[in-house]
DNA sequence: CGCGTTTGACCTGCGC
DNA sequence: GCGCAGGTCAAACGCG
């Protein structure tokens, strides 16, 4: 009994009898070929199967882009209750009455995964959050949050925090501002944090992908008694050519 | 009682 | 000027 590597039992039993032989070699060569065509016909499904993946991947990657483009906040709406003055007296906390346009620095974005049961917008970040509002916004179905960091009473940071568009299951948070107190250890992922881990779990996915390709190949394989017989003769024969 | 959350009202900028 | 959308305020409420 012989136990491959696809875990298929292939019931191999020397052959003693040189008739027996024979005929096994006789017919390999014929099924040696049908196998080669075989094996073409599966490289050829591996390759359209692996062009779709890629084409997959493209688009996830696409819209990946998009939800960012999505959460930035729009140089042409008002979006802060700051201007351009809190930026350089740095002390007010309440919002001028005037204009409320402020440069797009000082935001940063950040990604955490959250449990699919999770429905709730907390995220911990080592700071002290107080949230302020909540919004349904039109591109998105779900609320988005505003938060003001509670850590320090002139901390002028605030965030919102919203789930993607794409993955329910992802929160967006955009920091606005920056500390003014000491710094918390941060242990949320940053933008590229993010972007490098989808790539890395792309690519395990990939592996994934992989693995339940040949599982499937596999378990093909072993439904198939004709091929199991005409490896179960070809392995016979080759351990018969080292003996 | 203090603190944080909820939520409707209000404010402001922008486009038409 | 008006409507829309995003952001903020503040009273009401809940919880420990």
């Amino acid at each position: 009994m012989v136990e491959t590597f696809l875990g298929i039992d292939l019931n191999v039993t020397p052959f003693h009898k040189h008739d027996d032989t024979q005929k096994a070699n006789d017919d390999f060569g014929g099924k040696m070929n049908q196998m080669c065509l075989e094996n073409k016909k599966l490289r050829e499904s591996l390759t359209v199967i692996c062009e779709n993946n890629k084409f997959l991947q493209n688009h996830v990657n696409q819209l990946l882009m998009q939800d960012q483009d999505l959460l930035v906040p729009s140089p042409n709406k008002r979006k802060f209750g700051h201007c351009d003055k809190c930026n350089t007296c740095g002390s007010s906390d309440s919002p001028h009455q005037g204009s409320l346009k402020r440069p797009n620095n000082g935001i940063t974005k950040a990604y955490r995964r959250t449990d699919p049961s999770d429905n709730s917008l907390v995220v911990k970040d080592g700071y002290q959050w107080r949230k302020y509002g909540q919004k349904v916004t039109r591109d998105n179905p779900s609320p988005r949050a505003y938060y003001k960091c509670s850590f320090a009473p002139s901390c002028p940071v605030k965030r919102k925090v919203q789930r993607s568009v794409n993955d329910a299951n992802l929160l967006v948070v955009i920091y606005e501002g920056e500390h003014n107190h000491e710094d918390c250890i941060e242990n949320i992922e940053t933008e590229n944090d993010y972007i490098n881990k989808s790539r890395f779990n792309t690519t395990t996915d990939l592996g994934k992908f992989d693995d339940v390709l040949v599982e499937k190949m596999a378990n093909s394989l072993r439904r198939n008694p004709d091929f199991i017989e005409e490896l179960a003769e070809a392995i016979t024969s080759k351990i018969l050519e080292c003996d």
